[in-house]
DNA sequence: GTCTATAATTAGATAGAC
DNA sequence: GTCTATCTAATTATAGAC
């Protein structure tokens, strides 16, 4: 089970404060971002002491990067499933494995599309450091991968910036916005019928009605 | 020019200070949230003192309340654009045209789509009073001018649940994500250029490729 | 209406006991 | 490693002069 950069992941329960504390500081952060975020709730949340934050972390900013690195992880472990196979006429169902896993992923982690929609809205340090470290990889992957499906038919003709947020946007906002489509909807976006429905819309809006 | 529920909107220039308390307000609850904007940096930017916050809008809710009033009297204003005509056939035109108005407003306000990303991902009072107040009108409207697509063909036939937050999920990541996108593409978002390739990648995303 | 000054609260960070 | 207690700075809200 290969963890990002794993800093004290020993054997066993030698002690999870660490572990806790980033799981809290990512829900936290990505629920009431970086200002809305309080170090004490954090805490509380991870049922640890304060005074253990500045111990693992140092500071808020450190936990906060340690957070979005954790964050990245679990989508790269996530997107990097296996490529099956590379069949010439199959990049349509590389496309369509990739995006229902992109899908399953959004619903699985929506504090990870929350955390990226409010930092990467505004200028600022943590805004660039996020987009430098992972934003600009995961970019070029995923142009790289759309452009050679546009180029084979498989996928719409269409510049490669809008077809990226085009993607992100129509995948992520339903279940980032879980809270507010459980209100104005009644339906819980989060149910495994919704989920699969969201994927099963959004691979047939981009390829097609043809199963 | 009707404006939402201007209080003190009179002939002309009495005391533009509420409009640009409201202004200021809504660019920073977008850009910052409502915790990480501060009343103080809010006054800066529009120019005034602190304590005419107090004056014109008692507290910082109070104050996030209305511009988030006057950000939903914007969108409405633009959304309901001539219908021009109902022919039968036409409402694929009509999908066209407000699908290009919504984008164009996304680009001309993304402070806009950037404070309901950030108010709506979590429960809690703000929420609720954006959901119900602003939110389930919106959806209505767009499920039922969806739904009517869908039957006639025009549109793929989806969920509607999955329709709307595909919509704007689509529509608007590009321009509320637009630091991200700069720094990540070396592109600006909200230039004339891709404003009207993103309009006219998301129309022929859901109606077809025939102009 | 606009401003200054300040009270009351809360935050991140720190010191140091155990 | 984990905890309590506290410092310092920044925030909303308020009181009241002009």
């Amino acid at each position: 089970m290969p963890r990002a950069t794993a800093k004290t992941r020993a054997p066993n329960a030698e002690s999870d404060t660490r572990e806790r504390i980033l799981h809290a500081a990512l829900a936290t952060f990505s629920d009431e971002g970086f200002q809305g975020a309080t170090t004490r709730v954090i805490a509380d949340r991870a049922g640890v002491n304060l005074g253990l934050i500045k111990y693992y972390f140092d500071t808020k900013l450190r936990l906060w990067r340690a957070a979005v690195d954790r964050a990245f992880g679990d989508l790269r472990d996530t997107l990097a499933s296996p490529p099956t196979s590379l069949d010439a006429d199959n990049v349509r169902q590389q496309f369509r494995q990739r995006t229902r896993a992109f899908v399953r992923f959004a619903a699985a982690h929506p504090e990870f599309i929350r955390l990226m929609n409010d930092e990467c809205k505004r200028e600022g340090p943590r805004m660039r450091w996020l987009v430098d470290r992972h934003v600009k990889p995961l970019y070029a992957r995923v142009r790289e991968l759309t452009e050679q499906a546009s180029q084979t038919g498989v996928l719409p003709a269409m510049n490669p910036i809008s077809m990226y947020y085009i993607l992100v946007g129509s995948v992520g906002l339903l279940f980032s916005q879980a809270p507010e489509c459980r209100r104005a909807t009644g339906q819980d976006p989060m149910s495994a019928e919704l989920v699969e429905a969201h994927a099963e819309a959004i691979t047939r809006l981009f390829l097609g009605a043809d199963a």
